[in-house]
DNA sequence: CGTCTTTGACCGGCGC
DNA sequence: GCGCCGGTCAAAGACG
């Protein structure tokens, strides 16, 4: 399998939607669009940080993220910097956070960006570990951190957290793959 | 040898 | 002030 998804969303947060490649079933990806999750009620299953984040995210479409893509993708959009309840210590412009939750039996999804972890920890409400990484991208602060879903283990919850100051290093060759698969981020 | 991962320590925010 | 918790740092080791 050869798949690659590019996103022709002109959105910079957008625009960190993973592309997935060989690594990742696309049919996992799209069976979100069976499992997704509008409910506020069903949020709350996660961590309290995490379902206070979806529901701001998923309630506010006043953000300019909240497109139809980002819904039928299970994706979310994160205003918790915006709403000052938390700021990254050492960013004081906000910063772009999205979450997505993905089926997958690989928790590393090859986005096409290069990505170094730094950290990983156990955190409260969730057995699993979660693990940092950074973009190695020269002067690129973007993170994103992984875990997987608390509830059940075969999704994986990925946050991007900040914009990329740089392409994709896949993106210039997959340019064309990207224009050929464009359709599937509006479906 | 350069790059990446691992992992314990450290730091700051927050609630009590 | 203290403890908990999430996030980050950085040294050490692994790996190609």
């Amino acid at each position: 399998m050869d798949y690659f998804l590019g996103n022709p969303n002109p959105n910079p947060a957008v625009n960190m939607a993973p592309f997935f490649s060989s690594d990742f079933e696309i049919s996992d990806f799209l069976a979100l669009d069976d499992v997704v999750d509008h409910h506020p009620e069903s949020w709350s299953q996660s961590t309290e940080t995490e379902s206070s984040e979806k529901a701001a995210a998923s309630s506010d479409a006043s953000h300019g993220f909240g497109d139809a893509t980002s819904t039928n993708n299970n994706i979310t959009f994160d205003r918790k910097c915006e709403s000052g309840v938390k700021r990254n210590k050492v960013e004081d412009q906000v910063s772009p956070r999205v979450t997505f939750r993905t089926r997958s039996q690989l928790e590393i999804m090859d986005d096409g960006y290069k990505w170094r972890k730094y950290g990983k920890k156990s955190v409260k409400n969730n057995p699993n570990l979660r693990n940092y990484y950074k973009c190695s991208g020269e002067g690129c602060s973007v993170k994103k951190r992984v875990e997987r879903d608390r509830d059940d283990s075969s999704y994986v919850l990925t946050t991007y957290d900040g914009i990329h100051n740089h392409e994709s290093p896949c993106t210039s060759y997959y340019g064309q793959m990207s224009l050929v698969h464009s359709n599937v981020w509006a479906v």
